[in-house]
DNA sequence: ATATTAACTTGCATTTCGAAAGTTAATTTT
DNA sequence: AAAATTAACTTTCGAAATGCAAGTTAATAT
């Protein structure tokens, strides 16, 4: 996408500021999806070939990687890298707003209470995690 | 937008997932625009079209009201809700991120130091400000 | 009374999206 | 070793969203 305005803001949505690439990191962030197959099963159920402009995006963006499995040549393995962890407050705001006005929706309440209990706490944690799974 | 699942961030992502609507936000959180014509003349320019349709779903999603001006009946004023005010923390994020990993196109020095200093305390203060300018 | 302003709306070309089918290379099964 | 299956895409094409320019309406200013 091309780059709108040198305001942050708009930077971020260059990069994940569509109906889709944020919900690709939250399921490698939260349901340790990291396989292009694995990925379209999600709730949503995206297009593939809009899975693959993603995917492509989210790599030119330098917010994961893609590697070829090993083992089975045919997976293609997707990390997060530092980046996009760190794109976990954001996630984590947006499950605290949800809880607060769609409470109906919310369906991760262990992050809920633990984020209002110390966020800081929750994030280091969560982040820690992440960099162990993808390293 | 339709409801596409259960979850708290795809719901977020129902309400503001495109391109524009958070940077409506922006601007009416942190440049105090409030009409039309004051959101049309943002950094980006959004086309007038895509404007009206951003607002009136800002609206039915309960982020923003919409109110004639008394003293200039032209004059719609939009103005943020506690909902709406509530984003700011995804904002205040993507700021975060954008200047650890986007420094050149940070803007907002200002929040970006403050916030490594006491996110709690500027969010509740930034929060306040928003409250008393919307009522 | 005329011009200007604010807030849209409309029409239309371009771009993006979405669903389904097709492709390619690697692995598994028979 | 041949055939079937799997993983990860790519292609096609109709539908929907976007972007640009021009037009509309009501209120205010001159």
């Amino acid at each position: 996408m091309k780059r709108r305005s040198d305001c942050p803001i708009s930077n971020v949505l260059g990069h994940v500021g569509d109906k889709w690439s944020l919900l690709i990191l939250r399921d490698m962030m939260f349901f340790e999806k990291k396989t292009y197959s694995e990925l379209q099963n999600s709730d949503e159920k995206m297009a593939t070939n809009i899975l693959s402009s993603r995917l492509e995006r989210l790599e030119k963006s330098g917010l994961i990687t893609k590697q070829t499995d090993a083992n089975d040549k045919r997976r293609k393995v997707y990390k997060l890298t530092q980046a996009g962890i760190d794109m976990l407050p954001i996630l984590l705001e947006m499950i605290a707003w949800s809880s607060k006005y769609r409470p109906e929706t919310n369906t991760y309440p262990e992050f809920y209470e633990a984020i209002q209990i110390n966020r800081d706490r929750l994030i280091k944690d969560l982040s820690a995690e992440l960099q162990a799974s993808f390293t």
